[in-house]
DNA sequence: CGAACATATGCCTTGACAGGAATATGCTCA
DNA sequence: TGAGCATATTCCTGTCAAGGCATATGTTCG
């Protein structure tokens, strides 16, 4: 799960993730469209590859890369757990200011 | 959005979203929840409040940190261009493979 | 086999960032 | 006002990751 968020930290690296989502490209593509050298879009890449969140295919010389669902369905679920939340008031703070405020009272106890 | 994956891309402040996740909490508590110095616990909520992605309320001298849903919801917002591909077919390999061919024939169009 | 091409890897330098420890700031209350 | 908390900030250090460049690897084709 953070893999992926590390992963997508890089700017280059989410510009690539979002160039493949139309379809597989190869690296030589990859970095044209995205004005990088091919070394630094391998390595990129390569990130991209230990978090599967891309699969590679060769083809004859050249590799074609493509992306993988499956950590961002992960995301997808993880992000599940806030859903719930973020409708029915995700900042019911003054609830817990309230309860902060007792909790922290306790301390006070001198007038019980 | 590439904002919320940098801020996301550290476990410590990962760990301080999802502790928020249900309810908002002072710098004291997150600190002892998740057994990190007062200090850095500071700074990692400086980088989410950066990153939009919790907010603070001071009540006396403490400070309850929550969560806010707007950057989730864009991250969510974000994922929807990728849940459209990854029902059919995410990974149209084959179909690309070809066509990846052709052009690349296109050099070598000795042939035709 | 040898040349041309596509991609990967290695080395180096630089900048960003996280943790640690000390300290500053702000608030409350007696 | 001064003491005591809760939190923020600063400075320092070490680590790690990204880009640049050169080069290795692997593949195709004549």
């Amino acid at each position: 799960m953070q893999a992926t968020f590390s992963a997508l930290a890089e700017p280059n690296r989410l510009q690539i993730v979002q160039l493949l989502r139309r379809k597989p490209l190869p690296v030589g593509e990859i970095a044209a469209r995205l004005d990088l050298r091919q070394p630094q879009v391998s390595k990129h890449l390569r990130v991209l590859s230990d978090a599967g969140l891309v699969e590679v295919r060769p083809v004859a010389q050249q590799r074609i890369y493509g992306l993988r669902a499956q950590p961002l369905k992960e995301l997808d679920a993880w992000l599940e757990q806030f859903r719930r939340s973020w409708d029915d008031r995700f900042d019911r703070f003054d609830a817990v200011l309230r309860a902060q405020k007792e909790t922290g009272e306790k301390r006070n106890a001198r007038n019980t």
